[in-house]
Formats: C-alpha cells, sequence, structure tokens
DNA sequence: CTGTTAGCGCCTTCAC
DNA sequence: GTGAAGGCGCTAACAG
C-alpha cells in the first residue's frame, strides 16, 4: 500500500507483522506522535479537526497502543492479580466472575493465582508484585504475605494496593469487602433451635481461619441467644472440602449420642456429610437435620436440597473489583463494605422431632 | 545504607520507591547491563567470576527485570490468555489449576477471560491479543474468533499461537488436547446396554458444542454395538447446566413411556436430573439409572452416587499448558494429544428391572 | 567473554 | 493547541 516506516519489503516472509505504532497513526493523520496520544488520554485538550484526523487514522489502521510500552512509561499495568486458596473450590467461581467482568469493564486484566494450599506458592504474590506486573490484588485468602519485610535481599518494593475480599485480615490497614460471618452463623444456629434443637453439633472450618474463628463465635452467640449450653464435644473439626464433610459423618455416624442438627459451616461439607450419613442408613432430615453455608450451586439439587446461608458472591466480587479500581484510581473509597446474606430453607432441615 | 544511584534522599517522603534497576545491580557488581542481563538469561556465555558478582549484587538488592521493559524491549509477554466459556461451570476449575501451575512453573502468567455465554465478551480475546498482551492462548470454549479477518479497522495481528483444550475446534490448524469423547460416551452407553436396558434416554449438551456432536455419535455407537434402535424420542435437549438437566427430569417425569436409563452429557445435568426424578417419587436406581460424564467432586457424593466417565482434568491442563509453552519457545510439538478416560462406577446405575 | 550502543513504543515535560 | 525530544528499563547487535 503505502511505504512509510516499513523500509524493508521482506513483509511477505517475516512471520512477524508489526503492530501499528503510534508513529504511523500520526503520519497517517498529519499530526505528532504527542497530539495522538494526547487525542486518546485527554480528548479536550486537542482541537476537534486533529481529534477527528486520528480517530479516523486510528480507525483505519486499526491502532491498539502497546502495553508493554505504556507499562514501561506510565509505571502502570492494567492488571489486577487475584490471590486464592483454591480454584478448583465452586465457591470462588462466581466470584472470579464478579470481579472479572468488573475490572474488564474498566480496562484492566485479571491474573489469577491459586495458592492451592500450599505456602511455597506464595512466591507467586511475591513475583508478581515485586516484578511490578500488577497494578493492584484482590486477597481471598486471608493473608497478607509478600508484606516484603525491607530486610537483605527483599526487594524494596513499592507497596501496591491490595483489598482483602470475604476473609477479612486482621490488622492489615486495607479495605475489606465481606459478609457479617458471626451474624450469619448465629442466625442459623438459632433457626435450628427454633425448630426445637438442643443438640446442634457443629462442623468447622480450619482453626486458623478468620472465617471460621467468626462463624464459631456466631454459633455460640445463637446457642447463648437460644438458651442452650455449649458443648465442645458437639465441635466437629472441618476444612471447608467435601473430603472433610464425610470424615465429619463418619464420627458422627459411630457416636452414642448423637446431635439432631448439624450446622457446616461450607455446603461442601454438609453435602459430604449428608452423604455418609445417608449411606449409614440415617435419614436427613428425620433422623438428622444438616444446614450449610455458602448457597453454591449444588445445594439446591442435593438431596436433601440444603437449608444454607446465601452469599451474594457475583455481588462481593463486583464490590472488591470496584473499591480496588477506585483505590487505584485515587479515588476515595469505603474501608469496609458488608454485603447482605440470606437464610435459605430448604428440605435438610426439618423440626427435631 | 549505600548511596548509589538513589541520587536523591527524598525517599521518606515520596510514596514511590524506585525498584532496583539493572544499571543498579550492574554497577554494584561492577560489570556492564548486558553481562547483568546475560548472567540471568544465558548464564553459559558468563565468566564464572563475574556471574557470581552478578548473583551476589542480585541477591543483596533484591533485583527483579523490569517486566514491562523486558516486554517492550523482547516481544514477549510471558503471559498466557485462558478464554473459557464459563468460569462457573466447576468442570473447569481443575483444568485451570492443571494451566496454572504448568504456566508457573515455566515462568508465564495467565490471564483468566470468562465468555459467560455472551458472545459479545469475544472481545476481551480480541483485545488482549491485539494489544499484544499475551504470547499464546488456550481455548476452552471451542471457537476461533478474533481471527482477525484483515481488513478496514481490522489490526493486522501478529497470529499468536493457540491451543485448543478440550473442544477440538475444527478447521484450525491447532493443537487438541482431549479424550477421546466419542468412544467414551459409546463405552457408557454399552454398559447401560450391558445391564438389561433397552430405553435409553439421551440428555444432550448444545446442538452447536463439538463435545455434544462427539458424545452424540458416541451414543449411537454404543446403541448400535449393543444391538439397540436409535429412538429420536430418547434425546432431550440440554446444556450442561445444573438447570437443564432439572428441566430434562421433569419431561421425563412427565412421560408415558420412560425410559429405564439416562445418559446424561454432563455431572451436573446427571445431578438436576436425579433431584428431579427423586422429587417426583422415582428411585434412582431402582426405577430410572442415571449416568453422568466428566466426574466432577459432586459425583463421588451425590445421593446416590453417579456413574459417569472420568475426565483427567487436572492432567489436560498440564498436556495444554506444556504444548503452548513447547509452541511459545519454538519446539516441535503433537498436533494431537487425547488422554484416557475411564468409566466410574457407583451407584445411580443398576440393571433394569 | 565483555562492554558500548541503539532502540522497543509510548507519554510527558518543555518550548513555542 | 501543538511539536520536538528525552527517557522509562531492558536486551539484541555489534565490536572488541
Amino acid at each position: 500500500m503505502d511505504d512509510l516506516g516499513q523500509s524493508d519489503s521482506a513483509e511477505r516472509e517475516d512471520p512477524r507483522i508489526r503492530a501499528t505504532r503510534i508513529q504511523d497513526v500520526a503520519k497517517l493523520a498529519d499530526v505528532s506522535t504527542a497530539t495522538v496520544s494526547r487525542a486518546l488520554a485527554t480528548p479536550e485538550r486537542v482541537s476537534p479537526e486533529a481529534r477527528a484526523r486520528v480517530l479516523e487514522a486510528i480507525a483505519k489502521t486499526g491502532y491498539v497502543p502497546n502495553p508493554a510500552a505504556r507499562s514501561l512509561r506510565s509505571q502502570k499495568t492494567f492488571m489486577v492479580l487475584v490471590v486464592l486458596p483454591d480454584l478448583s473450590n465452586t465457591f470462588f467461581s462466581k466470584i472470579l466472575r464478579g470481579i472479572e467482568e468488573t475490572l474488564f469493564d474498566a480496562g484492566y486484566g485479571m491474573i489469577i493465582s491459586d495458592l492451592d494450599g500450599s505456602p511455597a506458592k506464595e512466591a507467586h504474590f511475591a513475583a508478581f508484585t515485586a516484578a511490578g506486573r500488577v497494578d493492584g490484588a484482590i486477597l481471598l485468602n486471608g493473608h497478607l504475605f509478600g508484606q516484603s519485610r525491607e530486610g537483605e535481599g527483599q526487594p524494596a518494593r513499592i507497596a501496591i494496593p491490595l483489598v482483602a475480599l470475604c476473609e477479612a485480615i486482621p490488622g492489615a490497614d486495607i479495605p475489606q469487602i465481606e459478609i457479617d460471618n458471626r451474624a450469619a452463623a448465629s442466625r442459623m444456629t438459632q433457626h435450628l433451635a427454633s425448630l426445637g434443637h438442643r443438640r446442634i453439633a457443629y462442623v468447622s472450618g480450619p482453626a486458623s481461619n478468620i472465617l471460621e474463628r467468626e462463624r464459631f463465635l456466631g454459633f455460640k452467640d445463637g446457642l447463648e441467644a437460644a438458651g442452650l449450653p455449649f458443648d465442645p464435644a458437639f465441635v466437629i473439626p472441618g476444612d471447608y472440602t467435601i473430603e472433610s464433610g464425610v470424615a465429619a459423618g463418619q464420627g458422627l455416624v459411630a457416636r452414642k449420642t448423637r446431635p439432631t442438627a448439624v450446622f457446616c459451616t461450607s455446603d461442601e461439607m454438609a453435602i459430604g456429610l449428608m452423604r455418609t450419613l445417608l449411606s449409614a442408613g440415617l435419614r436427613v432430615p428425620e433422623d438428622i437435620s444438616v444446614a450449610g453455608f455458602d448457597d453454591i450451586e449444588f445445594a439446591a439439587v442435593a438431596e436433601p436440597s440444603l437449608t444454607t446461608i446465601h452469599q451474594p458472591r457475583r455481588e462481593l466480587g463486583q464490590a472488591a473489583a470496584t473499591v480496588l479500581i477506585d483505590l487505584l484510581q485515587g479515588r476515595p473509597t469505603r474501608k469496609q463494605i458488608r454485603l447482605e446474606t440470606e437464610l435459605v430453607i430448604r428440605d435438610s432441615v426439618a423440626p427435631a422431632g
């Protein structure tokens, strides 16, 4: 076509076609590269005529700014890191979607780092932030690692904006987006108590987990509000996985004195637990009521369908992304956002009988 | 501490601390920046002494190369885009983990693009590849959009390496990593037939989907191998979601002549369908056997537990990432990789009675 | 084996 | 309102 710039004529053979640069656009629009840049970033500072010519040239060439160059120059990557403990946990998927759609609309990309339960993988976080590959991060794992404790061998890094989602990070002065776990757990406990259950077991999350601590407090709150005593023997350890629910169920089956209701702090555990109970010939909810937490997709189609606490997962993701973007763009943000949960009553819980 | 480079002393007040650059390392190690660069990229071409000094300087300063600068210069981003139709589908989570761990080990980051069923979101793909934000992509959605049909208004883009995972892309000359859907579906069908089932219903995926087409062929293969006639009335439309399984179940319940077995081409559909059947008072597997496909986590704890086809999801992800990395680094790759599936026999299927 | 040099493409002063 | 010019940090090319 035209021969500006592309001096070499070996274009046919070179597999690497060079993308349109700002120079090409500038030449075509007969302005300087600075004007092209301004027409994009601050259109109001460019004359309407010049702007029109630039826009036309961009449309004609399909010009897209090179993000690496832009990054290098502006020290921004337009990338956000999302750190989560377990990608294969269904609880996170809808949250991720909420995050992703919000980020995308704002022009940000999402990089996912799955910690996979192995602390070694925290290197991910460190590597990405240290190298300045992301502008900010959303933390779903309740930790604040990679803190770059400013010492020998530590890259003296710019602290990037962070947002904690779901799992509050105690002591960290960063925005928190979450639900009121304690209140929700209390509510479920009281719901069970209100149906006449006096022996209510509690299947916990990992002890170190902040969610667990909140929900456990809520469980005790609920017992107290209902005038029921707290019995440590009815606290069964779990870790939110299906397998731990299965294990908890096995322990329950083996007992002499069984609870009449079990409050599992995740739906996966509740489903695993119900499975074990049913396999052992116990009926749910006739013999034992089972409640969950989260309201994942499978809760509604479990057999029996699961009474649980609904979390607005998509909205949680959206809120976290919105706050982070505000932070990145220097807008004021709220330090804490709490979204509402809902008690969803289905078939796995019945009056104590 | 020491004052090389950092001439300004306003460090206390400036919130943006500049990260260590290659120059700082070079100065400290008393070599040129080129040597530092080489010590990292091609250590064998640097004298052991120089290398040692460089490494020491890096350790001392915590130097991490600036990826934007590296990208700009080398035209590589060390980022891979993963395009998938639905992030909240549990089927993908373990695949993603397989991809992520493999990419990370090779120094690549993973950007996720969730199409969310909306074709408009294909802009994602276009935007990322057009801007050169990624070196390659793994496609889990069976499409090859963003083809940049080289016309007016289209950025004349470098075609980046692509790999198709799970859903083969017909006509595209890119590596395919998948299972043998047809053979697996045939095997399940024959398994059902071998238990005496003569009226076997089939709950399909979306008609346009390549997986669906393969599995449907496999279903017919299986019927034929078992000497059973194919009856279009026993093909029930679905789209792999729980909801479509529920809907399929409702249709089934309403029928006069019911099948004795139902083969659902996804576990979610099978679980949704079982739920509906059970709610309607039918027993699984006594009245109707139900089989799934995928072997997601919940298959084992469904009630009854689900007979299904196991897919090596993590391995699929790993294989795709490995192939893409090979491609990116110019190594020869296999054009097609097929991983083995397994028939998992559980409680949702029983002999025809 | 090593250093020097020249950009990668963009944005952003600084002049006009 | 616009253009010229410098430099973000790195690596590839070329000398030595």
